[in-house]
DNA sequence: AAGGTGACCGGCC
DNA sequence: TGGCCGGCCACCT
C-alpha cells in the first residue's frame, strides 16, 4: 500500500461498522488533518475506483448525503444506507447522532 | 510551476 | 436549519 493520502481516508471508512454513518470531518479528524474534510470529499471521488470503500456511510456534518450525486444513480446510496437500517428522508439521515460512529484517531 | 477545483467545516446572521 | 463567506489542503491539468 502506498502513503498516499486517499489511502489513509479509504482505511478509516472502511473500518465503518455497519448501520454506521460517519461525517467528513470526522474522518479528516482522525487523519490529522481536521481542517483538510475537502481533501477526503476528494479521496471519496476516487473512491469510485475503490471497492472496500463503502462511501454511502460518509455524508456531511448535517446528515445530508452530499455524495449521492456521485454514486452514478439517485437513490441508490439512499437505498444502501436504508438496508442497513439507517432511515434516510429527503437525502438526509434520521437521528443522524444516533447512527454517528467516530473513527479512531490515527496515531493514538 | 502555478492556478483551479472540490462528496467540507465553522462562524455569523 | 438555512444562507453566505473565508479558510484549508491535496490532487489534476
Amino acid at each position: 500500500m502506498e502513503d498516499n493520502f486517499f489511502e489513509r481516508v479509504y482505511r478509516i471508512v472502511r473500518q465503518i461498522p455497519e448501520g454506521k454513518v460517519t461525517s467528513y470531518g470526522a474522518i479528516a479528524k482522525a487523519l490529522g488533518t481536521a481542517r483538510s474534510a475537502r481533501m477526503v470529499g476528494w479521496a471519496m471521488n476516487a473512491s469510485h475506483n475503490t471497492e472496500d470503500v463503502p462511501a454511502h456511510r460518509v455524508v456531511n456534518r448535517k446528515g445530508l448525503l452530499s455524495g449521492k450525486h456521485h454514486f452514478g444513480g439517485t437513490n441508490l446510496m439512499q437505498q444502501l444506507l436504508e438496508n442497513e437500517g439507517i432511515k434516510v428522508v429527503d437525502n438526509q439521515i434520521v437521528d443522524f447522532e444516533k447512527h454517528f460512529w467516530q473513527p479512531e484517531i490515527s496515531g493514538q
